[in-house]
DNA sequence: CGGAACTGTGATAATGATTATCAATTAATA
DNA sequence: TATTAATTGATAATCATTATCACAGTTCCG
């Protein structure tokens, strides 16, 4: 399996976009959070390491990752978008708590099935879907 | 059942909130919209019957009615939020045609019942979800 | 009735995330 | 290296939504 600079190089070729610290560089430090990361904490992380680099150009890169299928956004309705790794990641739903944002990543292959024939019986053809639970979890019910 | 007026009615009293012509006309024309609607698409009906209106109390009242239990934010990603009818219409998803931007509502209470099987998995207590399935509707499948 | 004390309104300014603009810089390539 | 086109950072612009504020309309209490 190829890794994701492999990906993001031939990405570039492909399109004919340039080769750039900048986005080599923004690029790795999105592969090192584990979280759903917003842009400005993207930019706050990467301005440590390149103090002259602006934030539009994070915005730009981040939309690039997501054309190229190593990132995707995340929309928890909070007026801000994040952004989560996609390649090399199964698709999953998101479990959010109300109380303190934690969110877990779920899947339920018989959810997915029903959602699909459920489409189906309206005569759509499924090409996505986003499925946002939300709850309180267990510490933020014991308060 | 009591219907959406007196429901308001109620409302207002309760939080000790006033009774005025702009909440009325505002209620009155959500109600006739049979589809999603923006604030500035309600904004733009309303000022036909009353040219003074302004802007801001129709985000204001839409704001109330859904802390009344009559309408409910429904958020299709695109930057503009939505409101829709909530009394007495049972809870349903939404199938968003990506061609054509048609929607419908929909319900499977398999997935309701799986939806909270999985949140208990994982200790959280739901307490609402969204479920947005996009896709291509029939016609705009043919193009 | 009269006048505090409030609530609501409309106009407008402010906000905050994202996008567009643009001159200057840099990468690709011949 | 010279040319061309993509990229960048700074900044202004957008656009939906909120906050602010002076003024108008209600309610309450004597």
């Amino acid at each position: 399996m190829k890794n994701e600079k492999q990906i993001f190089e031939d990405f570039l070729g492909k399109k004919s976009l340039r080769d750039t610290p900048q986005r080599w560089l923004i690029l790795d430090e999105f592969l090192k959070r584990e979280q759903h990361t917003t842009t400005e904490e993207l930019y706050d992380i990467v301005k440590q390491r390149d103090k002259t680099i602006g934030q539009a150009t994070v915005y730009r890169t981040l939309k690039l990752l997501c054309e190229a299928g190593l990132a995707q956004e995340v929309d928890f309705g909070d007026g801000v978008m994040r952004y989560e790794h996609l390649y090399g990641h199964a698709h999953h739903d998101h479990l959010v708590c109300q109380g303190c944002g934690k969110t877990v990543e779920v899947v339920d292959t018989v959810i997915e099935e029903l959602q699909q024939r459920l489409s189906a019986q309206y005569g759509f053809q499924l090409t996505g879907h986003e499925m946002y639970l939300y709850g309180l979890c267990e510490k933020c019910r014991g308060k």
